[in-house]
DNA sequence: TTGAAAGCGCTAACAC
DNA sequence: GTGTTAGCGCTTTCAA
């Protein structure tokens, strides 16, 4: 592998100062902390890098500066799952926006092959091609961030990640959500509610919330919980559609599904589709409430899921982790519940 | 705004050599050209390595290497646009896994504000951040590639950016998907057929595949084409929407439609379904054949778009050339078209 | 197969 | 307000 080299010689910060007839350090002043230098000193450093059509070595700065200004988003499931799933871009996109309005590129790595990620997260951090990251949970993640915390390295979790975790996480409470959408069915007169919850492997300590709303919801109403009513899926399309077949299958009497994604949600209506069922049969709330599920099935109601929100907050907190140098105390988003053309409960 | 200093002094090279008592040099040979080394010499230095917990500093490499190891996808669309177009995903997803695999980092850029994407390129790549980039066309990208080229840094265009380009390019032809979905229509009875194609002012030197496809297959059977059967529309649901609707309005007889999208293909079925007519009426083709389409809407046939390989592609390309150091030859990806449960034309 | 020494381009002390 | 100098951590040329 032959190595490309630039043709010409770079042009240096010490081209710039010659031209202009100041020091270097006159010069990095003007690319910087721009208030301390004099105004003329300054215009003649401006046209000198105009002149010679000068651009800073972001890459020497930051060896000097021990910072790269860039933040990692690392996501441990498979750059198929990741590219595919509207909730992660939706926090990618949050992300995005705020890092990059504050001064830092994003680097974005999901393993091709499943597994390795987290390590892929240390390497990153640990080699200086990032300041911090920001990570998505998954099994095996505590072990990673008692790394990070030993190291002292920088990063924010996507939810919490370890038992009594305080610090440096932007979570969801989608207790709100659940609880307010299953009492508004039991207003309409369902009985027989099922949830496709989330699953459980993927957050290890945030996991009840769906349930949890959705449970209080219920006996308040004084109505029983049965377990075989919730089941548990992986926020996919085909997860959505296998769990909604079986759930209706056990319970041919079902009126209601509340569903813990959007894609999901869509797995669920194709079920609902294909069983011979009308999508009025069976009242279906969405999970996420994205534009795209908005468009496509206007009439649907949904829990909210401030995915963008929670990765832009995720990009201010590394950001203010990495210029305080210390721990920030963790930020818990709730989630809502929108109501759109509902109809009392129909028979079966 | 103070800055974050790591507390401990970072390990170094030097102190693995120093313990592993060897040269820098040798720990360098170690670290990257391993075939160099004695074996016994390596046994040292890896030891001394696992011992110190030491991790190159990246930076530092690339500084002295004049490589970042890094290419940027830059996106000159607004955030909300590229991490909301599955295309755009899937072609990200393309060279995510390419590059990763080949060793770089990926850094994603789009404007918060749409404005300056291409000077954001320019600026990444000037600054070293990245060592090239991958752009997708739009408006004045002909000038940004000439900067680039006068300057010659390293790029690939996803499409053809200025007359006569011949190197640099990955684009995608969908002349013969849209003329084999034309020419089945045809064979299935139907006359009048709307084309929602693409938007003119994002492809300037490529923009007339989906129409030429299209008319070669209807004048190869003897059909006339009429102008106001073709829309352009931006691949977005809205226009998808908006611009069915028009076109029903204005031809009541038309018995089918093909989207260069798959997000304007859902807002022809919603268009469809709002005007009270059944998805059975009117024969819809899809744009883009993505995984998420065919879940949600089974029965639809489909022109495919290799979006994912054009990133991968892509991805390819950007690696040789900066390896290689010149521009290579573009490459056209090719389309085709995928039969799904279409029947004979319905009269309305 | 290994080592000594120079230097990538920038910034931070410290002096003036 | 401005300049001098050292050095961030690595790789590379050349010699041994």
């Amino acid at each position: 592998m032959s190595t490309f080299v630039y043709s010409k010689p770079m042009t240096t910060l010490y081209d710039v100062a010659k031209l202009a007839k100041v020091s270097p350090k006159t010069v990095s002043r003007v690319l910087n902390e721009s208030h301390l230098v004099a105004d003329d000193t300054r215009q003649r450093v401006m046209a000198a890098i105009e002149k010679l059509d000068y651009h800073p070595n972001a890459i020497a700065a930051s060896l000097k500066r021990n910072r790269s200004n860039t933040i990692g988003f690392v996501v441990p499931y498979g750059s198929d799952f990741v590219f595919q799933d509207p909730n992660m871009m939706e926090q990618l996109r949050g992300t995005h926006d705020y890092v990059s309005t504050a001064g830092f590129e994003l680097i974005i790595s999901a393993p091709v092959h499943k597994k390795d990620a987290l390590q892929e997260a240390l390497r990153l951090t640990q080699n200086r091609n990032v300041d911090g990251v920001i990570l998505y949970p998954s099994f095996g993640i505590d072990q990673i961030i008692k790394d990070f915390q030993t190291k002292n390295l920088r990063y924010v979790t996507l939810g919490i990640c370890y038992d009594q975790q305080k610090n440096n996480f932007v979570e969801v409470d989608q207790t709100p959500g659940s609880y307010l959408a299953t009492k508004y069915l039991i207003s309409l007169g369902h009985r027989r509610i099922g949830l496709l919850n989330k699953p459980y492997s993927f957050f290890m300590f945030n996991r009840d919330d769906l349930l949890n709303g959705y449970t209080s919801a219920l006996q308040e109403a004084g109505i029983e919980v049965q377990p075989s009513l919730v089941r548990e899926g992986d926020f996919t399309f085909e997860e959505g559609y296998e769990k909604t077949k079986s759930l209706i299958a056990e319970h041919p009497d079902l009126t209601a599904v509340i569903c813990a994604s959007d894609p999901m949600t869509y797995g669920t209506i194709r079920a609902i589709q294909d069983l011979g069922l009308n999508i009025n049969d069976i009242q279906v709330v969405a999970g996420d409430n994205l534009p795209l599920t908005q468009k496509l099935f206007p009439q649907l109601s949904s829990i909210t899921n401030p995915s963008y929100e929670q990765g832009r907050q995720a990009g201010k907190m590394i950001v203010a982790i990495i210029n305080e140098g210390r721990e920030l105390p963790g930020i818990t988003l709730n989630t809502e519940f929108v109501v759109r053309n509902m109809r009392p409960v129909v028979k079966r």
